[in-house]
DNA sequence: AGCACGCCGACT
DNA sequence: GTCGGCGTGCTC
C-alpha cells in the first residue's frame, strides 16, 4: 500500500512536486525526499491520488509545520510572488507536535505615566494600531506593560525590531524587568543558542519572543500580542525573495491568530499613518532641551561645525557626527576628460578606501587599486566627491589630536562584539565623536550626547524615490533623538533646505499632513506599487522578457498602470544587465492580478518596493 | 577525436 | 536554485 503527498521543496523555487510514503504522514510534516542526485527537505502540502509518473519515496523527520505557519506562507507566496518552498523555508518548525506548556506570567515594577496609561488602553482595543511617540516619550514601557498584560491571559508576545544590532541592548533591558522570559531569536545565533532558545519557548518558559524579522516564524503558541518598534525602517523589507516587508507579515499574522498588533516609531510612514488608527504620545521624558542650527553649506567640515566639536571637545561632552555615506570618498574622477571610476562589473562608481587603499564598488564588493592617473588621459588630477565617515575620522583626528574619535559604520562595526564594545566604550565616556552612517540613528542609546551634526541630508533628499522627503526627514528626527538626553544638546543641520527641515523637523505630524498632499493620487499608500525586474548576464536577454511582459501586462490597462519600463537606473550589478517595469494601480488585488496573468520567465516581482535603483 | 565551457531545460 | 545534457569550439 503506497501513499502520495504534495512536497513544497524547502528553499526551492520549483513548484509543487509529488512522493510517496509505504505509511501515513501529516499534513505539515517535514520530511527528506531525493532531487536529482541529492537529498533535499520538503514539507507535506496534502495527500493526492496515484501520479502517472513513477514516485520516490519520501522519508518523515520530527518536525511539523502548523496550520497558522502553513497559511501565513501560502500569503507569503501568493503576495510577494514566490514558490511556497520558499516562504516556507522562513518558517522554524515544531520539533514536536504537542507538549506545549503553560504561559508563565509576567510581574515587573514598571509604572506607566497618566498618558502612557492612556496610550496602553487606546492601544488594547485596537486590532491594529500605531504608537506615535517622540524619542524617549517611553514608547518601550508600554511596550512591556502590554508584554506584562498579555502574559496575563497565558499569552506570549512578538516583539520585532528592525536589527540584529540593535537585539543586545534591547534584550538587557527587557531581561532587567523579565529575566529569564525574554527569549532573543536572529539568524546569527549558533545552532546550540538556536536549540535552546527553542526549548525556552516549548517549555513555556519564554513569554516575550523578540528580534528582527525571522523572530516572526517561530512556532509561537499561545501568541497574543504583536509588537513592532521601529515600524519606520526599512530594514523590515527583506531584499531578496522572498521579499516580504516584516512589518505588513506581522500585520497579516495578527489577522491570522486574531492577535493584537502594535507598531510603534517616533517618525512613523505615511503608510501606517493613515492606514490605522494611532495614539500620539508627545514630549520626552527628558528634562535637557534641544535645539537645531541650519548650516547652508555644501557637504564639509565647516568652521562653524569644528567650531561646535571643539566646543564640546574642550567640556569633555560628547558628539555624534551623522555622514550618509561610508568610505573616506564615494566617488573619484578624472578633473581634466571627467573619466569617473566605475566598477567593472556594475554602473556605480567605486568608493576611495584609503586604509585599504583601493577603490570598493558597495554593490558587489569589487576591489581595485587606486590609480595614480586616469587610465583615460593620463591625466594626474583625480578628484574626490562626496564626502564619506572614515574622511571624516581622519580629518577630525587631525584636527583634534587629543580627542578619541571613531567611525562607526559598517566598514569598521563588522561583528556584534565590534558593535557592543564600541557601544560600551562611548557610554563609558571613551569616545569623544563617533562619526557614522545609518547605524548611527538606529535606536541605540547615547545618554550624554550634547551635539548632534548632521551632514548629506540635501543628498538624501535629492535620491529620486518618494520615499525622499519621508527618509530623509525621519533619519533626521532619530539622530536629533540621538542627543540631549541628559544634557541640553545642539544639533547642527547642514543642508540648503532649511525650509523643509526647519519646519518639520519638530513637527513629524505636520509632516505627514503635508506630505499626505504631495503623495495623493500618485504614490503610497494611496497607489500600490509593484516593481518587476529583471536581471541577466545577456542583456538581450533580460530585455526580451521586459518586452514580453510589458506587451503583457496591456491588456490591464483598465485597472494597472505601467509607469514606467527599460534600464534600472543601476543598469547592471555584478555583471548582470537588469531591465524594470514600474506599476502601479488603486488596489493591490488589482497588481496582483495583473502581474500573475503576465508573468514572464526572469521576471522578478517586488510588492511595496522601497528601493528604485 | 577529446575535452572545456557555457547555455538551457528539467527537476516528482 | 542547481544539476546534468549537449552543442560549440579549441587543442592534441
Amino acid at each position: 500500500m503506497s501513499y502520495y503527498y504534495e512536497i513544497a521543496l524547502l528553499g526551492s523555487p520549483l513548484g509543487v512536486l509529488t512522493y510517496s510514503a509505504t505509511t501515513q504522514v501529516e499534513v505539515g510534516a517535514k520530511v527528506e525526499v531525493p532531487l536529482r542526485s541529492k537529498t533535499v527537505e520538503g514539507v507535506v502540502l496534502g495527500g493526492c491520488d496515484k501520479p502517472h509518473f513513477a514516485t520516490q519515496p519520501l522519508v518523515p523527520l520530527p518536525f511539523f509545520y502548523s496550520k497558522k505557519q502553513l497559511e501565513l506562507a501560502r500569503f507569503i507566496a501568493s503576495y510577494y510572488f514566490c514558490s511556497l518552498g520558499e516562504a516556507l523555508a522562513l518558517f522554524v518548525p515544531f520539533a514536536h507536535d504537542i507538549d506545549v506548556k503553560d504561559v508563565q506570567e509576567l510581574h515587573s515594577d514598571i509604572t506607566l505615566t497618566k498618558e502612557q496609561n492612556k496610550a496602553m488602553e487606546f492601544l488594547q482595543q485596537q486590532e491594529v494600531s500605531l504608537l506615535f511617540g517622540d524619542t524617549g516619550s517611553g514608547k518601550t514601557e508600554i511596550y512591556m506593560k502590554l508584554f506584562e498584560k498579555a502574559s496575563a491571559q497565558k499569552k506570549r508576545s512578538i516583539f520585532l525590531m528592525p536589527e540584529i544590532s540593535l537585539t543586545p541592548q534591547m534584550e538587557k533591558r527587557l531581561k532587567e524587568h523579565f529575566g529569564s522570559s525574554v527569549v532573543m531569536w536572529h539568524s546569527k545565533l549558533t545552532k546550540k543558542q538556536k536549540v535552546s532558545a527553542l526549548e525556552t519557548i516549548r517549555s513555556g518558559e519564554a513569554t516575550i519572543i523578540a528580534g528582527p524579522r525571522s523572530a516572526l516564524f517561530l512556532p509561537i503558541d499561545n501568541l497574543g500580542l504583536v509588537v513592532v518598534d521601529e515600524e519606520h525602517d526599512d530594514s523590515y523589507k527583506a531584499s531578496s525573495r522572498p521579499r516580504y516587508n516584516a512589518r505588513d507579515v506581522a500585520v497579516y499574522l495578527g489577522k491570522v491568530q486574531n492577535v493584537p498588533v502594535v507598531l510603534g516609531s517616533a517618525t512613523p510612514t505615511l503608510a501606517t499613518y493613515e492606514k490605522y488608527p494611532s495614539f500620539r504620545l508627545k514630549g520626552r521624558h527628558f528634562k535637557s532641551s534641544r535645539s537645531f542650527l541650519f548650516e547652508h553649506s555644501l557637504e564639509q567640515l565647516t568652521p562653524l561645525i569644528l567650531d561646535k566639536l571643539a566646543n564640546r571637545v574642550e567640556k569633555k561632552e560628547q558628539s555624534i557626527v551623522f555622514v550618509p555615506t561610508r568610505a573616506n570618498f564615494k566617488y573619484l574622477q578624472c578633473a581634466d576628460c571627467g573619466e569617473g571610476f566605475e566598477c567593472a562589473f556594475c554602473n556605480v562608481g567605486m568608493s576611495l578606501h584609503i586604509k585599504l587603499n583601493a577603490l570598493k564598488c558597495h554593490y558587489c564588493g569589487f576591489i581595485q587599486a587606486v590609480p595614480n592617473v586616469c587610465p583615460k588621459c593620463g591625466g594626474e588630477n583625480l578628484r574626490t566627491s562626496r564626502l564619506g565617515t572614515a574622511e571624516v575620522v581622519s580629518e577630525l583626528r587631525r584636527i583634534f589630536a587629543q580627542a578619541i574619535i571613531e567611525q562607526f559604520d559598517r566598514d569598521t562595526v563588522t561583528t556584534n562584539a565590534k558593535l557592543k564594545k564600541l557601544l560600551k566604550r562611548f557610554n563609558d565616556k571613551e569616545i569623544d565623536i563617533l562619526v557614522g552612517t545609518q547605524m548611527l540613528s538606529k535606536g541605540h542609546d547615547y545618554h550624554d550626547v550634547t551635539l548632534a551634526v548632521v551632514l548629506g541630508m540635501d543628498n538624501m533628499l535629492g535620491l529620486p524615490d518618494y520615499r525622499a522627503r519621508e527618509k530623509a526627514l525621519s533619519t533626521l528626527v532619530q539622530i536629533a533623538g540621538r542627543s540631549g538626553r541628559k544634557k541640553d544638546a545642539e544639533v547642527v543641520v547642514q543642508t540648503f533646505n532649511e525650509e523643509f527641515f526647519g519646519s518639520f523637523v519638530e513637527d513629524y505630524d505636520a509632516f505627514l499632513e503635508d506630505e499626505r498632499f504631495y503623495r495623493e493620487g500618485l504614490y503610497p499608500p494611496f497607489r500600490r506599487l509593484a516593481r518587476i525586474l529583471f536581471a541577466h548576464k545577456n542583456a538581450l536577454k533580460a530585455k526580451e522578457q521586459m518586452e514580453k511582459m510589458y506587451q503583457n501586462l496591456l491588456g490591464f490597462s483598465q485597472t494597472v498602470e505601467i509607469v514606467g519600463k527599460g534600464e534600472c537606473s543601476i543598469a547592471k550589478v555584478a555583471g548582470k544587465y537588469r531591465f524594470e517595469i514600474l506599476l502601479r494601480s488603486k488596489k493591490a488585488t488589482d497588481l496582483l492580478k495583473a502581474i500573475r496573468a503576465s508573468r514572464v520567465e526572469l521576471a522578478e516581482v517586488d510588492m511595496d518596493p522601497l528601493e528604485f535603483s
